[in-house]
DNA sequence: TACGTAGTTGCGAGATATCGCAACTACGCT
DNA sequence: AGCGTAGTTGCGATATCTCGCAACTACGTA
């Protein structure tokens, strides 16, 4: 593989992960975890106004995350596949591990007297 | 759950994703995919000055996604966890299935004169 | 045609991210 | 102490993101 063709997979890799380097895209994504919704009751769902969510969903559909259906005056938004949400659980995962050494750690380094005894002060 | 513990754990989530919203440090997670590195390595694999791969090794420990062994003069970072490589992973797989449908419809966009026949111009 | 609902788009302000450069710390060696 | 290597940090310029707001399009209905 070229130098630049590599560096062009790698722009549109992050550019896929960029997708979920948001907050609300993530609420967003949890609410299109089961199934379709329309963009108002996204809205509602995720506690937005319906133009931040369209322009989320228009992010989001440049990319390819998601995909619509349009019905009458409706539209209908889905994940375009399911290893989306795969992907989003398992970052998940991995933030609750460190939340959880962050917890060992907080207890680790509160003061002396409120803990057990002998603790290693990393470092 | 409360709202703003929700808001909360989705604010940390995307942090943990920002870590592979970047083409650099996507190169750096791939570097580091198959046992801890050095900086200057890195640097040379990513093709990257030290100091700015030393400053997307600090976002990326500031999330937890790395961690550092010093020895000496040296300092090897590794990855935290093997679901990192994982998710990074099923992104990619995510990109190449955009590619996938990105390269048929290019195919079928392409003037009537070149393309096999019929074909249904969707849309 | 007029009105209401659903959704999208453009714009501007404020926040964040990215990178190069230079200065800095820390360790090892002579 | 003096020098070289490894890595980090601060700063400033530029680019990108995010959101609210207002205007806009498109469809359905009376």
């Amino acid at each position: 593989m070229r130098d630049d063709e590599r560096q062009r997979v790698y722009r549109m890799h992050a550019d896929i992960c960029k997708t979920f380097a948001n907050p609300r895209r993530l609420a967003i994504v949890e609410a299109l975890a089961d199934g379709e919704v329309g963009v108002t009751d996204l809205a509602r769902r995720v506690g937005a106004t319906k133009a931040n969510v369209s322009q989320h969903l228009a992010v989001m559909r440049a990319v390819g995350v998601v995909q619509v259906r349009a019905e009458g005056n409706r539209c209908f938004y889905r994940l375009a596949s399911a290893k989306i949400t795969q992907a989003c659980r398992l970052m998940r995962e991995v933030l609750f591990e460190q939340m959880a050494v962050g917890a060992r750690l907080a207890r680790e380094l509160r003061p002396a007297a409120s803990r057990p005894r002998g603790g290693g002060g990393a470092r």
